[in-house]
DNA sequence: GTCTATACGCCGATAGAC
DNA sequence: GTCTATCGGCGTATAGAC
């Protein structure tokens, strides 16, 4: 399913085929797949329209539910949703990073990774990026901190750090570079993703990567 | 006041002053306090807290007012309050670019007005540029459009497209050059706005605009 | 013209029946 | 375990009293 892209739902089924409960498990892939539904009803909700304007009523009519008891079930309240799909997305894209840094070596390479992995997402699984780049979470997870102070992109401002080190990248406030790279790189996903840049996302990205890394590169 | 920079509410008292309505003066001047008590309280809090986690109560007890009817009958609605605030702002900027556009010539120099503008409001007026680059209107004003849309940006891409057709900009779409010049811009103001950009405004100008025109100048 | 009291609807959450 | 019925609260909006 497009909210996470790194098979945390088949991970989880995985895991419990290993505990031998072989007439449970139908019953269990259904529960699972049933939250999933609804994970992927909110993700799609709260992007279109926004948390507070998506009710669980909402909810469970995309999701294919007869009752919201079942949503009450699996998910203790409404906010609860919303946080959870926080963590697999942000879990995903933090996993996605690490991966990215061990299978290239420069930080040019890592970052043009990490580029190429946020242009196929928007194409790919847009909502997920609307999560990302324009919902503000902070408004119903309190708990929540912003993009800029996740995991992930603090793995990020090490990248950019280490090309700092090694001289591939213009001696700076490593926040400063990550502010002037990804503010082209997002900023031309967000009007992509609203519609304003109507062409298909790949259209953007030879120009959008050149820009940005140009912004940063030492010459 | 911080949210209309361009004395809307002193035309709006003129006009009255015009009338000849001496002894009504006093009054209406009230009434029009009044009425940008509130707008300043609840753009605060549209601000701060987000429009659906704001009450009309919060907005009259932040406005110093002792009923929420007060705000209904200046305002019919809720809505109604930031649909005039998003039309304060965006008409207040829309004025703004048209007389950089009147004081200056060339298109790298009324860009750089727009910058000095962008990071002078962030200072000044925090609150006018979350609600201009984070808050999400169209969750909570249907007819609004984004900002990309509005008609200030449309200034501004024909700015651009004026500096691609006398070459100081680079052949390139409009709507690319936007999408990178102002991507730097906006983000570093985002992430001053969010926090995560520690230092005022100003220090961090003169790289973005530095940054941000090299992103689109001819060479 | 200011304020109090209240109406009304919506939604999240619960509990109990099947 | 699935669903129905309902509760309780909040927040907007109104209407009527002073």
């Amino acid at each position: 399913m497009g909210l996470d892209y790194h098979s945390h739902t088949n991970t989880a089924i995985d895991t419990l085929l290993k505990k031998n409960m072989d007439q449970e498990i139908e019953d269990i892939q259904q529960k699972l797949e049933v939250h999933d539904e609804i994970l992927l009803a909110a993700l799609q909700l709260f992007a279109k329209n926004g948390y507070f304007n998506t009710s669980l009523i909402d909810i469970k009519d995309a999701a294919g539910i007869n009752t919201i008891g079942i949503i009450h079930k699996q998910f203790k309240t409404k906010q609860a949703i919303a946080a959870k799909l926080y963590e697999n997305i942000h879990n995903s894209l933090s996993h996605s990073v690490d991966e990215i840094k061990l299978k290239n070596e420069n930080s040019s390479e890592q970052l043009r990774a990490i580029v190429d992995l946020f242009f196929k997402l928007t194409e790919d699984a847009p909502d997920v990026m609307r999560f990302l780049l324009i919902t503000k979470v902070s408004e119903f997870i309190p708990e929540a901190q912003a993009l800029c102070d996740s995991a992930a992109v603090k793995k990020i401002i090490r990248i950019i750090d280490e090309g700092i080190s090694t001289g591939e990248i213009r001696s700076m406030s490593s926040q400063l570079a990550y502010a002037h790279f990804f503010g082209i790189i997002e900023n031309t996903l967000r009007l992509k993703l609203t519609g304003f840049l109507d062409k298909k996302a790949e259209f953007y990205q030879a120009q959008a990567w050149l820009a940005a890394w140009n912004a940063i590169v030492k010459k």
